[in-house]
RNA sequence: GCGUCUGUAGCUCAGUUGGAUAGAGCAUUAGCUUCCGAAGCUAAAGGUCAGAAGUUCGAAUCUUCUCAGGCGCUCCA
């Protein structure tokens, strides 16, 4: 319907303006004001006023002049110099047979030219299971992939393991220590603690024994696989799949970190500094300590380095606290050669979780924080999704568990589901409607008003949500149309003795919209609460 | 101190590339069950959009400054 408008008021302006190209200026949007009578406007011509420097009252008059009549479309001039557009119910109400009729609600957002797109997500450190902390940025990276994915692109879901270095050699200790009381080679302060580390222990030790493993790799590789079992429960559960889990020791064993460094060196971007190799990045940045060790730095460098050059586009998804470390890692991939432009962060801002309004504690320290497998476990994936797509991911964010799993109005999730399962029900009763009359021109009272004009924002809704990576405005805009359906459903029965069809597909239209907005993100759609 | 995210109703948050009288939910108050599921609905009340200045026909939105909060500023990963 906006395209339709859009098409009539720029032949409109092009006739008003034979000479000039105003057309990158065309804008309809919608009313959103509850005090105007009229569904579109534009506000073309207090741009052109600008540019002409002529009053925007004469240039609405000139382009309604010359705009073509359309059935059904009313259009007239407000005061500053809006062009207000009104529809014809009969034409608004087409909406419900687009929908209905639609065999891919999520057609239009197909792009014209995919591309090859890497998204990196959760990467946590394999010293312990996931902690609420981890879910933000899991659900928002398993999300975004599926929407790159709807628009077309062939994007690749991958996990970063960091089995190299410093924490992993810790790990390593903190378990075997409890096997082996001589094992200890490292302060007791620096060793992990939590449940989890006995249990890897008692799990292992008999095969560490039995095939008396010294070797450092084949240790790793054991405690490795046990961290992994652990950690693939709540991702499993979350039913996130990893297309590729990249090891960092891999970098080494192909010796790709030397390489790395040894282009840097070679270009004018590094320089020595009292035995350290340094990186003129947003400041001097370490890559080989004077000790000889590559930093972690210099190993994420040449991972991406690799990503750089495999696809077209590569996404990271971290912790807004790692925001310090943005610049320096663009820094080295410019000093590489690389266009940064394909490399995209984002930063996901912190989750705080609250029970009856008080705050639960997340500090890693002692295993004293809550595991992602228990918040599902007491919350449920449904809840765990919407909660972390509901708010921008700029946004910090307050989450409260009472309301999780509440099961009333409070719960976002429960509303939404419960109008679907209201409309199942109806639908049931009325069975074969399909094959009987109906006028949609017959809905006219303020509820099916209400719920048209919200059904007809749909495709522009969820365009902007799936193009734009965001997912919150799915989780708005259902919130929205459920809210229409409920006042609906309790101020105009349907299931009367003479049923007027018109209202079943219109509720069939609004169900098959939920349903749309509820598998996107990854909710289910139970037919009865 | 530097960087970064944020500041909208008592609370949690929306707010469409700058548009008309800023919106929801919760909480509060007052109502609604002979009727498709009350897990619901209707209404009332609630605002200096942190503050100031600027840009212009027009600012919650853009610019600058100030104030407040989160996070980060290791030869850690």
């Amino acid at each position: 319907m906006k395209n339709i408008i859009k098409k009539l008021l720029k032949e409109a302006v092009k006739k008003t303006y034979p000479d000039q190209d105003f057309s990158s200026l065309l804008e309809i949007q919608n009313v959103t004001a509850k005090n105007i009578q009229a569904d579109y406007f534009t506000n073309i011509s207090m741009k052109l006023a600008k540019i002409l420097k002529t009053n925007p009252i004469e240039i609405a008059d000139k382009i309604i002049g010359n705009m073509n009549n359309i059935d059904d479309i009313k259009f007239n001039i407000v005061k500053p110099g809006y062009i207000n557009f009104s529809v014809g119910d009969g034409k608004k109400n087409n909406i419900i047979s687009i929908i209905n009729k639609s065999e891919n609600l999520l057609s239009d957002c197909k792009t014209a030219d995919p591309k090859k797109i890497n998204i990196e997500f959760i990467s946590a450190n394999p010293t312990g299971p996931l902690h609420v902390g981890h879910g933000r940025g899991a659900i928002y990276g398993n999300i975004i992939s599926k929407f790159l994915k709807i628009q077309g692109h062939h994007t690749v879901k991958e996990y970063y393991v960091n089995d190299y270095g410093n924490q992993i050699k810790k790990l390593i200790e903190s378990i075997l220590s409890k096997i082996d009381d001589n094992y200890i080679k490292i302060k007791e302060d620096d060793l992990y603690q939590g449940d989890y580390i006995e249990t890897v222990a008692k799990t292992i030790e008999e095969e560490i024994k039995k095939k008396d493993i010294k070797d450092f790799n084949a240790q790793r590789s054991i405690i490795l696989d046990e961290m992994f079992k652990i950690i693939n429960v709540p991702i499993n559960n979350l039913n996130i799949i990893f297309d590729k889990w990249f090891y960092e020791s891999s970098l080494f064993d192909e010796n790709l970190v030397e390489k790395v460094i040894k282009k840097l060196e070679a270009t004018e971007h590094t320089f020595r500094d009292d035995g350290a190799l340094m990186l003129k990045a947003d400041e001097p940045r370490v890559l080989i300590k004077s000790n000889g060790d590559y930093t972690y730095f210099a190993t994420d460098l040449a991972y991406h380095d690799l990503k750089m050059k495999d696809y077209d586009r590569i996404i990271d998804v971290w912790g807004a606290d790692h925001h310090g470390y943005v610049p320096r890692i663009k820094a080295g991939l410019r000093a590489l050669g690389h266009n940064i432009d394909k490399l995209d962060v984002h930063l996901i801002q912190f989750a705080n979780l609250f029970r009856d309004g008080k705050k639960v504690s997340m500090s890693t320290r002692k295993g004293d924080f809550v595991e992602l497998e228990n918040l599902r476990n007491e919350i449920g994936n449904d809840a765990i999704n919407f909660f972390y797509l509901t708010k921008n991911k700029d946004q910090h964010l307050d989450f409260d568990l009472s309301i999780a799993i509440s099961q009333n109005k409070n719960n976002p999730v429960y509303y939404i589901q419960y109008a679907y399962a209201r409309i199942e029900k109806i639908l049931n009763e009325v069975k074969d409607y399909h094959k009987e009359e109906y006028d949609l021109s017959s809905l006219d009272n303020i509820y099916e008003k209400e719920i048209i004009t919200t059904l007809s924002n749909f495709h522009e809704t969820i365009k902007k949500s799936i193009i734009g990576l965001q997912p919150h405005l799915v989780t708005n805009y259902l919130l929205k149309l459920s809210q229409d359906f409920h006042s609906y459903y309790a101020n105009v029965k349907i299931l009367n003795k003479d049923i007027n069809y018109s209202q079943v597909h219109l509720i069939a239209a609004v169900q098959k919209v939920i349903k749309c907005g509820l598998d996107l993100i990854n909710i289910d759609t139970p037919k009865e609460m």
